[in-house]
DNA sequence: TATTTTAGCTTACAAGTGTACGCTGAAATT
DNA sequence: AATTTCAGCGTACACTTGTAAGCTAAAATA
């Protein structure tokens, strides 16, 4: 096993994974490519396509699995740059910016087909996000004194704050992403302090 | 003037704007729709659609126009329910789902373009949503003591957490709506509260 | 009344799409 | 060494798409 021909399979696999990442931008989204583009930069006839996926669609989520790996690697790093001794709301959302200025078209991916028209690829966005929230609700409710529905409520809030910003921040120059970042660590700030007083006082 | 003429000339505008609003779904896009189809739709010839429009595009800026206008004039509704005693916050919210139950489509429109390939199109949801936002940023001012750029953080956050509320109750049964809109109410709350604390002590 | 304007039509075309079918040669298996 | 498996290819087909060109008849204008 491990043979020469499955090992050239992975790897014209992941070339396709690659081509239609590739393809995604501020002017091109997933549902604009067409399966012949995406053999053609990956270099196969288009008929090879099938031999790799069903479908367009099963390429799509297999992205939008590989796009929520990246965010959740990422947000592991996050934590381990609070461990040793930084801001949680800050270096958060530093992080987050990070991750869309490295890898734009993944977080693309995530953002259109969040409301996109298959029901699939939204429910995969979505469970990809509650991951996320999840964590970050598990996170305050160990460092935070805090109601464990008001911890979810809060992160939820928050995430969506995050995510939304960057959806504004990839239009935007790097002067008017700072003028963003600073509103969004105030109205994250609010949040803190209005779950914070309903999520203890119960 | 206004003659038979323009007359039956406004009435397949606005028949060709229908039709492309009655084609948007949960399954479909703007992006999906072809001029051919929505000309049929319309019960006109496919090149009879270039009498109206430039553009599918040109038709879609119209429409986003036409879904931010209806969005105003509930909102305003709203504000009339408000001053005759109601709860900013319930109030607000009710109504915006109204508009996602009673308008889906044009909420679908604003939500998905809002993220959308084209770069005028996010500029004219934008724009609407910042109308959104500074009518009541506006009312919070003049409500509550707050100062102004804290008013506008306020505002800004929690239009964002109404829409993205609004998006994910698309999706979802009555029970899961009801779940869905207590949260966004908690953190609806959690905002007006810290931005309370952080809007007046300076 | 004679002329101009124009909303809508029909026809036509080139380009791009997904995918069915069957072949080939090399790797894997027996 | 003989056989099976299968990734990738080329050809082919039926569709759909946007839109160019030119016509018609009715409304508007002169």
């Amino acid at each position: 096993m491990s043979g020469v021909r499955a090992q050239q399979k992975q790897k014209t696999r992941q070339a396709l994974i690659e081509a239609a990442f590739n393809q995604l931008s501020a002017e091109h989204s997933f549902s604009n490519l067409s399966l012949r583009e995406v053999a053609r930069e990956a270099g196969i006839a288009p008929t090879s396509f099938y031999r790799h996926f069903k479908d367009m669609n099963e390429l799509g989520l297999t992205m939008v699995d590989e796009a929520g790996l990246t965010l959740r690697q990422l947000m592991r790093q996050a934590r381990r740059r609070i461990a040793s001794g930084g801001s949680v709301i800050i270096t958060s959302v530093e992080t987050f910016m990070e991750f869309i200025e490295t890898s734009s078209n993944q977080f693309r991916l995530l953002l259109r087909e969040r409301s996109g028209t298959s029901k699939a690829f939204r429910a995969a966005v979505a469970r990809e996000i509650k991951h996320f929230i999840l964590e970050l609700a598990h996170y305050l409710e160990s460092e935070t004194p805090c109601n464990q529905n008001h911890a979810y409520m809060q992160s939820e809030a928050m995430v969506i704050l995050v995510f939304n910003a960057g959806a504004e921040a990839l239009d935007q120059d790097a002067e008017q992403r700072a003028e963003l970042t600073e509103r969004l660590i105030w109205q994250l700030r609010y949040i803190a302090r209005g779950a914070n007083h309903y999520g203890t006082q119960s």
